[in-house]
DNA sequence: GATCGTTTCAAACAAGCGTTTGAATATTTG
DNA sequence: CAAATATTCAAACGCTTGTTTGAAACGATC
């Protein structure tokens, strides 16, 4: 068996039982023996657990971030030069992942209910490496969106980004989760109605009118202030007037 | 000691440790020694780690299921036969949480943060005392968001239940997962203020246009279906019209 | 104040963990 | 083909895990 070879059994069989035992459940002999490989050697091609899972988590997201970011060059260029439509924006970045989540050859379902879930687990570990990971593309998603809604405040996109990728966490966890919500009147097996369900949703929350903060809640973000008691219709005016 | 103090100490001590280092990282000599009792005590007063678990979750769970029926309840007898808005329910469900995530005194955040990121995890054991305990109060949430959208697909929101239960745990993850989008341009501190945003952002997720679903999608939910060419744009207009 | 059931305690248990070792194979290189 | 390097393998290492044990200390009851 060559070494690729190997290597590559046992990164798929950790990503297989990472995702549906977690970390800690799925033991080096566990792996070991579903990848049909010896015990030693994990810490043979890796150096050790951690940087096993590591790497299951880098291959998987540099190939994801790649392509979210080739779409969103594609889209600029398109765009020549005018700000890209939210709608555009979200598409390139949730769409580019819930088409992987469909795809079973490039990981499937599994490696994004696992990338979702690690978001929010505690080791200080994981969530190091996952910033490291997404820092590039998310920075360059951030700037789109700033540009895209520049009426909006910063700190409000940068939320909403954040509540949207909980929804998407979630819309891929799937049937797991969703048993919680209803076993069975549910269908989780189309993943095309699911994009559609999931954009749909992450659109409107994206274009809600703003929220009515408490004036403690002000924040300088850089951009000149406005009139407090007209602030928030008509930022939510303007943010109904501009998506789409 | 009494019997009452050991085990509070013990539950306390657990949950603390589960937030910010999961179950299986927090041994049980960790908890036992946090909480300064016997290692032994655990067994003793539980039977079992796993008991210990479900436990932690259940005293917290009925408390915080109990205050959310009792907002509904009220809502409810205020409206007098008429059904309620989404803005309510969505209110009485996801504000009561918020709350419970703001209130030191209750478990404050931490609990919140387990749960959310407890739904998710692989563990068939967790996820089935969750289903169990969150049972009753869905079922009721459910009914009272079919009642508020007569006219929108019962599965189209149990979904979008389902989206905004992942931007809630999301939100109250706060700056954990948050650093990932921006480590320091962002406030969570701020409860009052994650309440407003959260709370637009869910709406405007609630009442966003209906998908254009492909047509293999289309499932029978026990409703009268309407017109395929003209469905999309008309539960859109009315779900727009009747929210707020 | 002795007795009884309850609770604490230190110690040990078997089992599983990630990692290391050194010899035995493959594979590549000269 | 031979030497050198890379990879596999079975076995063992030290350590931590959840759980059990039986004696000691406690608190209520008669």
């Amino acid at each position: 068996m060559s070494e690729a070879d190997t290597r590559l059994r046992i990164l798929d069989a950790a990503e297989a039982l990472f995702v549906d035992s977690g970390f800690e459940s799925a033991s080096l002999r566990l792996i070991t023996a579903k990848a049909g490989v010896n015990l030693a050697a994990v810490n043979y091609h890796f150096g050790s657990k951690d940087a096993l899972i590591h790497e299951v988590f880098r291959r998987r997201l540099s190939w994801l971030n790649d392509q979210r970011l080739r779409e969103l060059d594609r889209l600029e260029t398109e765009a020549t030069g005018k700000p890209l439509k939210p709608s555009q924006i979200l598409q390139a970045f949730f769409g580019v992942a819930l088409k992987m989540a469909a795809d079973q050859d490039n990981g499937g379902s599994g490696f994004m209910r696992l990338l979702g879930r690690t978001y929010t687990q505690p080791s200080e570990f994981t969530r190091r490496f996952l910033a490291e990971e997404y820092a590039a593309a998310v920075g360059r998603f951030k700037e789109a969106l700033f540009l895209a809604l520049p009426e909006v405040p910063r700190e409000e996109i940068l939320w909403r980004f954040h509540f949207m990728l909980g929804a998407m966490s979630y819309a891929i966890s799937g049937a797991d989760a969703l048993n919680i919500v209803d076993k069975d009147s549910v269908d989780d097996s189309n993943t095309e109605a699911l994009y559609e369900r999931l954009m749909s949703f992450l659109l409107g929350g994206l274009r809600a009118p703003l929220p009515n903060l408490p004036a403690q809640a002000e924040k300088v973000t850089g951009r000149k202030s406005v009139r407090k008691t007209d602030r928030n219709n008509l930022a939510a005016e303007s943010v109904a007037v501009q998506l789409t």
